[in-house]
DNA sequence: ATCGTCAATACAAACGTTTGTATTAATCGC
DNA sequence: GCGATTAATACAAACGTTTGTATTGACGAT
């Protein structure tokens, strides 16, 4: 376990100032061409690398970007934020940040982790998802001026960069994709209140509902999980005669009614239909596929990162022009397998 | 955007020396209580937050420990590094730290990533998975005296802390499960060879088919995508007339399988059959319920967070205790639905 | 020969902490 | 009431960088 090499270690090795090291390692025309050379050719024998805190605490940067990892996260949580994290890093790392990741425990907490995150320097700028009404992070984040990108519009769209999923759209094709075979109740299972993209996905299905004529839907908002899913479908499956519809926002819940079928001798397709969103793994081989709308992870990710970027080489603030709605696309009709007994997939997954 | 708050502007307000208020902030004994309180609650008031970077640099230590996220990172990649993610960086919080994220975009650029890490002083400690024969990174690692744990034994099973899946009974299990209704040739579809984990799981299975007297199984060595399975299903069902077996690592692998044999019009369960690996998200609902084995995510993230923790607290290096093997369970049974028309649940999933 | 110029380098301060040591002034023993 | 003790605080150095400024010596112009 030697001694760290620093940038005085090479001074005195080489008989000249920590700041001709320094200079010399930057390529600066103030120093010597050989003596340029020579300081090269040590560090590189001796591999040296700048000491990161040190950098830090001069550029008053601490050289990381945060990634807040929204509570609950669970087993499911969406396959997006992995596909982030990879992208993200690499990205970063080509401009010489790096990556940091705070995973609060609780939606109250999440506030007073950025605050922490700002002010004790952990990071320089922040990534968001899960975006809220008056949602208090940003709220912080505006007020102190730290670049900052979300995943969903906030209620200051024009003060910072975002990229949203069009989940009004989603909870549109959901609905009319249910509406086609409906022979029973409409449930659509969104997230809790006050998140926005499920207030979002919830507008787009009441919409579409009262434009296609049909009766209010039942609400539900819960947190996105399989358990609630099926918690929501055992209730309701044990309560009805008739064929119950089920537009998840998500495939975890989506997953949760399919436990909930087996469990109470359902068959999905006949006795329920089901739709879900966000594409996860293994959705595609559910028993009937399961209908559900991709969300491109891949490019939110590239998206994200690249805006984050640009906010950072940015100097002035605002108003920033990068808002991306992105589209969502309808993947598989499988609820429509009982009356065609066929299946049709829409687009393959890949 | 106002200056950040500082121990020096802290000093100025209350015209009494930085140390002063640093030792009051720590609850010095040799700061007069008057003092100490009248810097609290300025402190207090300010909102003072020390600066990461300055302790950093002070302390020698980043204060930060690092998360190697193995490449290939794709969509697929197992839920654990979520619920590893998560369940760390709380218990780090808990103790000052934070968490650091890297993503290597090769196996062997990963070597020269944690050296980076280590000798920039991005992290004090690191926890990494999927380790090798002969790993480059352990070797490092052991030479610079870092704290370090691995998901998954090393060449070094005594120089450092390690969790490790039991891989080899997974394999074992597998091929057992298997062989009740084999009809035709018996696949294994792991990971690329060197990774200790696809070759314990290798070597289980080989063993139990050799137990079982089954000639010599057929070996694929792929990374762990759908599109690698598929196209490994795809192939074989296209050439055989028989009842293929495929038992892969990874319910990846596995969807796979499945998304060839409704390509190819074959029912799993009849004309294949068909056995994962880490019970996935939706791999229960699979048609038929993949059969797998679970990976306790939550124990295992607890463990490493745990062993990372008491690893650090340790002042002298090694030898290291703290070595978990932790079981692999066996979930359904559904490669048996063919014959028992029923299905058997051996354990729920939660 | 002498002054200014310029190249090359050294010196020094700063970022925000922590911590060892020096200074000051009050208190105690006698 | 005077030296020793002690409580309270200030001073200073250090961590490893970066960067503004001072210093040195060599050279060309006058």
């Amino acid at each position: 376990m030697q001694k760290r090499v620093s940038l005085k270690m090479l001074a005195e090795k080489l008989k000249v100032d920590v700041s001709t090291v320094s200079r010399a390692l930057r390529d600066d025309p103030r120093v010597k061409p050989e003596t340029r050379d020579m300081v090269q050719a040590l560090a590189r024998r001796l591999d040296y690398r700048p000491n990161a805190a040190a950098r830090a605490l001069k550029a008053g940067q601490s050289g990381r970007i945060a990634v807040l990892l929204s509570p609950p996260q669970q087993r499911f949580a969406s396959p997006i934020f992995l596909e982030l994290l990879s992208t993200l890093d690499q990205h970063l790392r080509d401009t010489g940040r790096n990556l940091a990741v705070f995973a609060a425990r609780t939606r109250d907490e999440e506030a007073e982790l950025v605050r922490q995150i700002i002010d004790e320097g952990l990071a320089d700028g922040i990534v968001l998802g899960r975006t809220r009404k008056a949602d208090p992070r940003i709220r912080f984040l505006l007020n102190r001026g730290v670049p900052f990108v979300t995943l969903g519009r906030t209620d200051w769209p024009n003060a910072h960069p975002w990229v949203e999923i069009d989940y009004s759209e989603a909870g549109r094709l959901a609905v009319r994709a249910l509406f086609d075979d409906l022979k029973g109740e409409l449930h659509i299972v969104a997230a809790p209140e006050g998140l926005n993209f499920a207030d979002y996905y919830v507008a787009g299905a009441l919409k579409e509902a009262a434009v296609l004529g049909l009766p209010k839907p039942r609400l539900w908002r819960v947190e996105m999980t399989e358990a609630e899913g099926a918690r929501i479908a055992g209730e309701i499956l044990g309560q009805t005669g008739s064929v119950p519809a089920f537009a998840c926002i998500q495939d975890s819940l989506a997953f949760g009614v399919f436990r909930a079928a087996t469990a109470a001798g359902a068959v999905v397709g006949r006795d329920l239909t089901v739709f879900g969103g966000q594409n996860f793994p293994g959705s595609e081989h559910t028993s009937p596929p399961l209908s559900t709308f991709s969300t491109e992870d891949r490019r939110i990710a590239d998206l994200l990162s690249q805006v984050m970027l640009r906010r950072l080489a940015q100097t002035a603030t605002g108003p920033f022009e990068t808002h991306t709605v992105l589209p969502t696309v309808l993947l598989r009709q499988s609820h429509k397998l009982a009356q065609n007994e066929a299946f049709i997939p829409v687009k393959q997954s890949g």
